[in-house]
This record gives C-alpha cells, sequence and structure tokens, in this order.
RNA sequence: GCGCCUGUAGCUCAACAGGAUAGAGCAUCUGCCUUCUAAGCAGAGGGUUGCGCGUUCGAGUCGCGCCAGGCGCACCA
C-alpha cells in the first residue's frame, strides 16, 4: 500500500508543535495549482494571533519539520501564510511502478476495515416497467456498491419489493380491465389504475384464466418483476436479495413488531385507528400504521423491513431513494431511532430526477398516463454503458439534463467518447509496442528516467486515484471518480500528443510504457467501478 | 403555508470538513496530421458564483432574509 503523505505531514507537524496548543485542528489538503506544491497545510492561520501572524508561524513550522520529512517532501514554500509541500518525485515513480508490477491489486485500500454495509435500492413498485429516474438510482446504486467493496466494506445490495396494498389491487383491476377489452368488453380502467400500454402486452400473455382478482395480480406482478430483473441484468446491475413486502405480513412480522411498539406504548390509538409516535423521533408529527379498516399502511411493514435490516448486523445501512419519497425520510429516520439503530449510520440518499432532452426539445414524462421513455428505450437506444456514464458523472443532488442526442454522437461533444478514445489509445500503444519485440512484463524499473513535466503530473494523479476513491467512500460521490476519469484522459491525450512512447529509445520507450500500462490499469479500474465497458478498438 | 433539492461562463456542470488568482467540456475564434488512431492536441476570449445582510484572518461553500425553478407535504406505495 502506497505511503499516506497526508497523515505523515500532519504526525510531523502535531510532533513539533505540541508546546504551541494542545488538540490543534487544522487541515493538510492536496493543492489545486501548480506553483503551490502538492499539499498545503492553514495550520499558521489556526495558531496565529496579533503578536504572531500566519507568516511568521509558518517559517518556524517550516524550519522544524523539514529535516523530518526527507525522502518524502522535497522542499516547503510559504506564500500568503499557507505553507505548502512538494512531494518528492521519486515518491510518484516508486507508485508507479507499485500499480505497474502488481496491478489493480495495489490500488486497494482499506478504509472499510471489513465494515457491512446494506445498501437498499431502485426498489421500484411492480406496476409498470423501470423509469430512467430507476435507472440513475440503479448506476448509482451498483457504483457505490462496487466502490464500497473495492474499499474493505461487505456491501449487500437488497431490492425491497412493495407487492402489498392497494397499488397492486389496482394492477389487477387495470390488468383485468385491459384482459376484457381485449376481448372486446367495454371495461373502463380504474382512473387511479395503470393506464400505460405495458399492461396491454401483459394482457396477450394471459391465457388460462381464473377469473378472479388474485390471479390478475399475481400475473401483472410477475410478469412485470420479470421485466425489471431483465433491465436490471442488461444494465448491469445485480442485487443479492429481493425482499418481498408481503412476506412480512405473511410471516406475522408485521404483527409482531407493531405489538411489541403497543407494549413500548410507541404505538396508540386515536380516531379509530392506531399511530405511531414518531413525533418524539424528530418526525412532524405521528403516522398512522393500522388503518381504520384494519389493514397496515405501508410504514407498518416499513417498519418490519427496517427491523430485519438492522437485525442483520450492518454496520451502515444505505437507502437510496428519489426526490418523491424525501417527505417520507423524517419517518423513516424515526422508525430506525425507535428501533435503537444509530442514525449517524443510517444514510438516506436522494438521487434527483433526471430530465430528458432530445436536443433541445424536453421529453415530457407523465407516469399516470403511461407517457415515459423507459430504461429499456434508453438502453436500446443509446446503448447500457453511455447511460449509465450520463447519470453517473453529475451528483446526485442535482437536477440531471440528460440530452439523447450528445449522448448519440460520436463526437468530442460527448464525454464518453472522449474517455474511450483516451481508453483505446492507451491499450493500442501497449499492442504497438508488443508487436515491436517489447515483453512488457519483463521491464524492470526504469521511472527515473520519467522527467518530463508532463510525465510527473501523469504520475501525480496517478497517485490522486486513492484520494478520490476516499472521497467517494467519504460523500457517496461516485461522481468525482467520473469526473477524476475525465481529467486523467484529458491529460493522457495532451501528453501522447506531444510525446512519443514507443520511440527509437529503448529505456525511454520501457520508461514509458510503465507510466502507459499503469495508467491502463487506472483507466480498467475506474471503469469497472463505475460498471462501464468500453470497446477495445474504435 | 411548511419541508427537501437546485441556482456558478452563451449551454451542461465541477470545486473533497470554509482556503490562495472559482475550474472542465461543449459552443465561438486562431493554429497543428509523411512517425504509437486528428473521434485528438495547443492557444484565445468568456464570471459581481440569483439578490441582500451577517459570522471570520478568509465565504460559491456556514447563518438569517428575500427571488426563481424542480419535487414533496395521505388511514397511496
Amino acid at each position: 500500500m502506497k505511503i499516506d503523505i497526508k497523515k505523515t505531514i500532519e504526525e510531523k507537524i502535531k510532533k513539533n508543535i505540541s508546546h504551541f496548543k494542545k488538540d490543534m485542528k487544522f487541515d493538510v489538503l492536496p493543492t489545486e495549482k501548480e506553483e503551490f506544491g502538492d499539499f498545503y497545510t492553514n495550520i499558521s492561520f489556526r495558531l496565529s494571533d496579533k503578536e504572531n501572524p500566519p507568516q511568521k508561524i509558518a517559517e518556524m513550522i517550516k524550519d522544524k519539520i523539514l529535516p523530518d520529512l526527507k525522502g518524502v517532501i522535497k522542499k516547503i514554500e510559504i506564500k500568503n501564510g499557507f505553507i505548502n509541500f512538494f512531494i518528492d518525485e521519486n515518491v510518484y515513480r516508486k507508485h508507479v511502478l507499485n500499480i505497474f508490477q502488481n496491478g489493480k491489486e495495489y490500488l486497494k485500500e482499506d478504509i472499510g476495515n471489513g465494515k457491512k454495509v446494506l445498501i437498499e435500492f431502485v426498489s421500484a413498485n411492480p406496476t409498470g416497467p423501470l423509469t430512467i429516474a430507476h435507472g440513475r438510482q440503479a448506476a448509482f446504486g451498483e457504483a457505490l456498491s462496487r466502490i464500497l467493496k473495492f474499499s474493505n466494506f461487505k456491501v449487500v445490495n437488497e431490492y425491497y419489493i412493495n407487492d402489498a396494498g392497494k397499488q397492486m389491487e389496482l394492477l389487477g383491476e387495470s390488468l383485468k380491465a385491459r384482459y376484457y377489452q381485449l376481448k372486446g368488453k367495454a371495461i373502463e380502467i380504474p382512473q387511479e389504475g395503470y393506464h400505460g400500454e405495458y399492461l396491454v402486452d401483459i394482457a396477450k400473455k394471459i391465457q388460462d384464466i381464473k377469473d378472479d382478482l388474485e390471479f390478475f395480480k399475481e400475473f401483472g406482478y410477475n410478469e412485470i418483476l420479470k421485466d425489471i430483473k431483465e433491465d436490471l441484468e442488461k444494465f448491469g446491475v445485480f442485487f443479492n436479495n429481493w425482499v418481498r413486502e408481503s412476506d412480512f405480513i405473511k410471516n406475522n412480522d408485521v404483527e409482531k413488531i407493531v405489538k411489541f411498539l403497543k407494549e413500548k406504548g410507541l404505538i396508540y390509538q386515536k380516531d379509530g385507528s392506531w399511530w405511531f409516535k414518531s413525533s418524539i423521533f424528530g418526525d412532524d408529527k405521528d403516522r398512522v400504521v393500522i388503518k381504520s379498516d384494519g389493514s397496515f399502511t405501508y410504514l407498518a411493514t416499513d417498519i418490519a423491513y427496517h427491523k430485519y435490516k438492522i437485525e442483520r448486523g450492518f454496520d451502515i445501512i444505505i437507502n437510496i431513494v428519489g426526490p418523491d419519497h424525501h417527505g417520507y425520510i423524517p419517518r423513516l429516520k424515526a422508525v430506525v431511532k425507535s428501533l435503537g439503530f444509530n442514525l449517524e449510520n443510517f444514510v438516506v440518499l436522494i438521487v434527483q430526477l433526471t430530465t430528458l432532452y432530445r436536443g433541445k426539445e424536453k421529453i415530457s414524462m407523465s407516469t399516470r398516463k403511461g407517457q415515459f421513455i423507459t430504461l429499456k428505450d434508453l438502453i436500446k437506444e443509446i446503448g447500457p454503458d453511455a447511460s449509465k456514464f450520463f447519470f453517473l458523472f453529475r451528483k446526485i443532488d442535482s437536477h440531471l439534463d440528460f440530452d439523447i442526442e450528445i449522448a448519440k454522437k460520436q463526437t468530442t461533444e460527448n464525454p464518453i467518447f472522449y474517455l474511450q478514445y483516451a481508453y483505446v489509445r492507451l491499450k493500442h500503444v501497449i499492442e504497438f509496442a508488443k508487436e515491436k519485440g517489447y515483453e512488457i512484463e519483463k521491464i524492470e524499473d526504469k521511472t527515473e528516467i520519467l522527467k518530463e513535466k508532463e510525465e510527473i503530473e501523469l504520475m501525480r494523479k496517478i497517485w490522486v486515484f486513492n484520494d478520490v476513491i476516499e472521497g467517494v467512500v467519504k460523500n457517496y460521490g461516485v461522481h468525482l471518480l467520473a469526473e477524476y476519469l475525465l481529467d486523467i484522459s484529458k491529460k493522457f491525450h495532451s501528453y501522447y500528443q506531444k510525446f512519443r512512447i514507443v520511440s527509437e529509445n529503448r529505456d525511454l520507450t520501457e520508461a514509458r510504457l510503465i507510466l502507459t500500462k499503469s495508467l491502463l490499469t487506472i483507466f480498467e479500474t475506474s471503469l469497472y467501478l463505475l460498471n462501464i465497458s468500453l470497446p477495445e478498438k474504435m
């Protein structure tokens, strides 16, 4: 594993300023600009007062810690009160060589320490096909899951199937109506029901009918769930568990937990129904769990479900939801808290909606009328990889504008082609070198030859990979990795244009092949984590 | 009315626990192909970070108040 420069600097500073103050808080962060070196610290601002301006303190600290950082830090400069650290390039060279020799495994870093994480995502009702909103959630959830696993978390992907309650009744009734419409009978779909064309297709498949609602419900459920699973598989998204809401009712789990909460005084009767005291756990008001007709609300089954989540001993529970569920979050947090789970480890991530465009034209979506572009349509039109990349390279909080025309274009307007081109070039260089007789595996350390500014910069970018991963894990910001990949693509394109990798100079070529191969490892690893595959040739 | 998200270059978006001169891509303009893929590269222009006040050494980032857009406020799931 690579050395942690940040931590090293932090430790040396702490050691040398202990006489100042105890528990001093300060940052050691990567810089944005070359002239400021690779890392900087703001400690001088923290320690400064009227007699001792930041500049003066910085000078004092600099002289003390420089000898301690030999071999890691080349020089220290002070500017505007900041202390800037310039990393010894040999640190980069060694790192690149390690990646070259050990591949992907060397990039792994233990952030999770084996902690168990449950990610619940998509969880679309089995009443219709997956939408692009689900697509964004699916792409995000899968990538997050992969990155967490890569960072030594133990991750379970879970899909919660809402197959109980009124929505399923409506599905059954809607399908029944469609079926009889096909037989020439004028039966109306309930107004609240599902009017999408997909139910016609499903109705056509019905052969041996039993004329009760249960049959239509079950038939519709099975067909739609099958369809959802197919879509997700095509999209490259996989779940370890499929949990059915109805099971919690069938197994009396809901009944049991409701009884338990009643006994604890957390569920009480009022106005003919039973209410959960969510307000004492931070919700705005209390919520109904048993309706006046005696049936459970969705919240009731969700309590049972979250109890099931907690019982399985996860350290972190992540729920990925759409913005239409955000009003529900305080309720859910109240549930989790009432079950004794630490809210700090219960994370709800809201993935904002995506607006589709064809050029300037906005594609309006109405799920009610069944006029929407489904995830299936999108995958069919632009492919799973382009779709995923577009979903992933913006942070989830932003409302995403997704132009189908751009995603289809084979020009630089389309970021995924830019990426693809860099990837293909990397591969091609390696192939070309092999044709010229270079045995890549046998190349020995020649990284000291890498001295060009662009080479140092590329090595620095490679070095930063782990920081990016750390950022993703800390902030659940998968887009950071996608951006990183675009950034490193740009650096490589530029380098490739300016310098020849495979040249007459054998040593130089080998040194550059080490760099190229390491870059390829970075690419392959990142693409795997984002769950995107790219063609080998263009 | 209340709550969540968003507002940054002409367009789409970055900016990790508040750090230095706010960055990319597209679009526009100017250059670069006998050598590993020009689907590329180099360079230029483009900004009062929606508005106002505050917190502090320092604010796109934090707080308060406005303005605008999206979404949500069920005994639906």
